[in-house]
DNA sequence: TGTACATCAGTGAACGCGCGTTCACTGATGTAC
DNA sequence: TGTACATCAGTGAACGCGCGTTCACTGATGTAC
């Protein structure tokens, strides 16, 4: 989705900056201690190096500009998984190894993940679009339990609510991990390795009983 | 902890406001859309029916204020989930109620469970709030576990660990459950619960195995 | 009981600041001829 | 190739706004005598 303003592309002044360069400035801004919903038009446009009002040259306003951040940043981060995944398809471990990518952009540069695990705060336009990337994540994890399931022989209850708790548990703890120094995140990664091992022995034991426990 | 502000509470002008009428101020501001760290000064106090200037007789700044209301939140919503626990405690299904009871906190008016679930962004300060409240949660949690596998004599794998996975996707799936209409409650409890008894299952499920299976 | 006094919660006015947004503009570029 | 023109990305100046914070003040209250 380059650019999407189309008007005429034909004529007129060439453009020195565009809808990503602003994006990449704003990315710049953002840090363990900064989300998208806090950051001012003025500052991104400041660290873009154009006047305020150029910036309506390019978003309408800085929930336009937030929402195609949250969404670039769930597509890329779906994709850098997307490849471990395929990597990972002759070893096996495709949990361990999904979750192993979604840990190291912790520390990444990129800040993509730092984008989806802020906004859930903000507008309910912010919520929203995380809400539906973390859909894209569920989905492709039913997907992959239900395939692990046949290939072992061994039935999963409810892929779609197992999918789910494994998403969001693995998104809340990483998190919580955002703010721990890099060489800790070693150590979550073991656990959250661990938590999603219980939720998928949990369900392969559920299915198996033919009443739920009583806890 | 009333007050705090010692003082000498001998002499001087009676106080028409105090700290707590500020803190049930600033609660009522709350709503699905906004969270602790957009209120400002000026908000509150307009809310409290003083002067601006006035709010700092109170509090030294908002952070100040903020995190009292997260205390309060917290202390608040252990109370109830602790009192819940002691009425299941002859019924056996403690999970389910204390589950419940979160739930329930989600359409409450003291809006407790709001405050805790919209400050995982904002300042440092406010994370770490946040944070240590969530920590009370998972080491009572984690005495229950114990408690249960003594009871019912079966062991549970990492029961801290296995605490901290409940605390942190119940937290994560109420979280989500804000935005819902209040008639959307009782289905995410019913998944709640069964994702709450996948973790468990999973927990004993791997208490038993010598070595863990590979996902 | 009456009076002088100290305390201090709450105030009104003012400040400087960064913000989002508007306006009329400039001037580099591509197009038509 | 040269010239006139339309396009439009970027600009400088200005606006009104709500904000946090300060200052010197007021006046109700409790205490000392």
């Amino acid at each position: 989705m380059p650019a999407a303003k189309a008007h005429h592309p034909s004529s007129g002044r060439k453009a020195v900056i565009n809808r990503d360069d602003l994006l990449a400035a704003a990315r710049e801004l953002l840090g363990p201690h900064r989300s998208v919903s806090t950051l001012s038009l003025r500052e991104v446009t400041r660290a873009a190096g154009i006047a305020p009002n150029s910036f309506y040259r390019h978003f309408r306003d800085m929930d336009e500009l937030a929402i195609a951040l949250i969404d670039q940043a769930g597509r890329s981060l779906r994709q850098l998984i997307g490849e471990a995944r395929l990597r990972a398809n002759g070893g096996g471990s495709v949990v361990r190894v999904s979750v192993e990518t979604f840990m190291r952009q912790l520390s990444a540069d990129e800040k993509m993940l730092h984008i989806l695990l802020r906004e859930g705060t903000g507008s309910t336009a912010f919520k929203q679009a995380v809400a539906r990337e973390l859909r894209y994540f569920e989905e492709e994890l039913r997907i992959d339990l239900i395939r692990l399931a046949e290939a072992n022989d061994t039935p999963i209850f409810e892929p779609a609510l197992t999918a789910r708790a494994i998403t969001q548990l693995v998104f809340a703890v990483g998190g919580a991990a955002i703010d721990l120094p890099a060489d800790r995140h070693a150590e979550v990664l073991e656990e959250l390795v661990v938590m999603v091992r219980m939720i998928v022995e949990g369900a392969q034991a559920l299915a198996r009983k033919p009443a739920l426990a009583k806890i």
